[in-house]
RNA sequence: GGUUUCGUGGCCGAGUGGCUAGGCAGCGGUCUGCAAAACCGUCCACAGCGGUUCGACUCCGCUCGAAACCUCCA
């Protein structure tokens, strides 16, 4: 672990030294999906963004254990549906389980989210199994003294608690603020103050999804299922939390409460947030109606969409913004993605296939590649800088490709070097990989081999004729031909 | 209104007090039977106005504009 890693606290809004609580293990807890609807291309990005963390800490030589929620319970809703569950809600319309819209739900993430690549967590627990833990969090922060009960509801004593911690501590917040500017929704008058929150519900007849409790029959408030999970299975304090910087408040602002209050001290070390993915300016969100789903960007089904967009040039769009920028979704923006991942894609092959040009040791060439190599650590350790890693790696593709062209003359540690840059930072770390089918790989590529030659043969007796019907027939077919100094190679869209 | 943050070239997107980001697109070459690919070269920036500084896109202030959060949301 020499690599030095940088990460931006959002605790202390500084880049920080990475140091793990308890080496050379490291734990992280990220918010997950509620499994109420498809997830879309917002879900992907937090997902990328600690894979990257994920794999990029093992890469470090950590063990890593991952946890990552599944919210199966559903949260308050504050229109008219005042109390109701939103998974209920979803339940009603389609006559299902709620339980059973949750499992459809939850198995969807996961296999879209296996497409993009994202590895899976060490566990991914879900709240409805988790009663018993955050029943007994409630009545920890009740013992200490810092939730009251009022109808069968619990709420957390925000008031109290800001005259010995500080409440808004994550997101900048005064309670005072709070005060003043938290508005007055129906169903609230339990609470003794504005900025109080829900540790446990009670729930109306109507109400579906319900948990007997020492309080009442009901359900847990929406900020305690993480406090109780994260510590259950990393800890009462662990590395990284992460999630999306829309849940810094009041959720995240929340879960330090929660714990400072249950357990007596924080449980978070490092906070990390990614930023939004936007559309026209705006987020991308369920509420705003503006998501498209994962599924409709790898068909293309959607009037948004121009054409269908692979999962990897999905995460390569991803990956090449910064996680901490917003990102602005557009048709051309993905189709430069797609064209970026291609090119280094195919100079991925090109590598495979180079053979060293001489094998006189050259000190300059080595050592350029060598501080390709640096560069690429230098970004990863800066606040895990994906845009900068990428750059990095097209200068390698210049590198590959002078090198097929014939302009460089690389040695073989020259091209060790490289395929060990490319496999360790761009399949390993990125998590991109290459999309061809990879079964019947081996027989098209022998048909190819054999139609190529053919072809060859009618270049050189100058039958432009047979030779283009074969190129443009093929073409037909996605499948370009390019012909080279060396003889023909071909390439499937 | 409060909190947090942002405004970079045709598009996306990094970064730094003085030195090329990168990708996509464009333009000009090389290569090629033609094409594609590739390679070389090249154009287009740092919202506006002040201030600090030898020097600011980078620091400070103001103005304009945008976003997230304060209410379910990744």
């Amino acid at each position: 672990m020499e690599n030095q890693l940088y990460i931006h606290n959002t605790l202390s809004r500084k880049k920080e030294l990475f140091e793990a609580i308890n080496p050379p293990f490291a734990g992280m807890y990220v918010c997950g999906p509620t499994v109420y609807g498809d997830p879309h291309l917002g879900h992907a990005r937090p997902a990328i963004t600690f894979d990257l963390v994920f794999r990029y800490l093992q890469h470090l030589g950590y063990r890593v254990r991952y946890v990552r929620n599944i919210t199966d319970v559903g949260h308050l809703v504050a229109d008219l549906d005042e109390g109701e569950d939103k998974i209920a809600v979803k339940a009603r319309l389609e006559q299902l389980e709620p339980m059973e819209i949750a499992q459809y739900y939850a198995d969807r993430y996961f296999i879209f989210m296996d497409s993009l690549n994202v590895k899976r967590p060490s566990i991914e627990p879900r709240a409805s199994g988790h009663m018993i833990e955050q029943i007994r969090m409630v009545q920890q922060i009740l013992d200490a003294g810092y939730a009251y009960e009022v109808n069968g509801s619990v709420y957390f004593d925000v008031e109290k608690y800001s005259k010995t911690f500080e409440y808004g501590k994550l997101s900048g917040r005064v309670l005072d603020d709070l005060m003043t500017n938290t508005r007055a929704l129906e169903g609230q008058d339990e609470k003794q103050h504005p900025a109080d929150f829900a540790l446990w519900k009670k729930a109306q007849p109507e109400h579906i999804m319900r948990w007997p409790s020492p309080w009442s029959e009901g359900f847990p408030g929406w900020h305690l299922e993480c406090s109780a999970m994260s510590t259950k299975y990393l800890g009462n304090y662990f590395d990284i939390h992460g999630g999306g910087m829309d849940l810094l408040f009041p959720h995240h602002e929340s879960e330090i409460a929660q714990c400072q209050a249950a357990i007596g001290h924080e449980s978070v070390k490092y906070w990390m947030h990614n930023n939004m993915v936007t559309i026209q300016g705006q987020k991308m969100g369920k509420s705003l109606g503006n998501f498209i789903t994962l599924d409709e960007f790898f068909t293309g089904k959607h009037r948004l969409l121009e054409q269908a967009y692979s999962p990897m040039t999905i995460r390569f769009f991803i990956l090449q913004a910064h996680y901490r920028s917003t990102l602005d979704f557009s048709n051309e923006a993905l189709q430069a993605a797609e064209r970026g991942l291609k090119k280094m894609l195919t100079a991925c092959e090109t590598l495979g296939r180079l053979v060293p040009a001489t094998d006189t040791p050259n000190t300059e060439g080595t050592g350029r590649i060598n501080a390709l190599k640096t560069g690429c650590y230098e970004a990863m350790n800066d606040d895990l800088n994906s845009p900068i890693l990428i750059a990095c790696l097209f200068e390698g593709v210049r590198i590959i490709n002078s090198a097929a062209d014939g302009k460089e003359r690389l040695n073989e540690a020259e091209l060790a070097m490289l395929k060990e840059i490319f496999n360790t930072f761009l399949f390993e770390i990125l998590g991109l990989k290459d999309e061809k089918g990879s079964d019947q790989h081996e027989t098209i590529d022998g048909l190819m081999q054999l139609i190529l030659s053919i072809r060859q043969k009618s270049r050189e007796t100058k039958d432009w004729g047979t030779s283009d019907q074969i190129r443009d027939t093929l073409q037909k077919l996605n499948i370009t031909v390019k012909d080279g100094k060396e003889g023909s190679t071909w390439e499937n869209l």
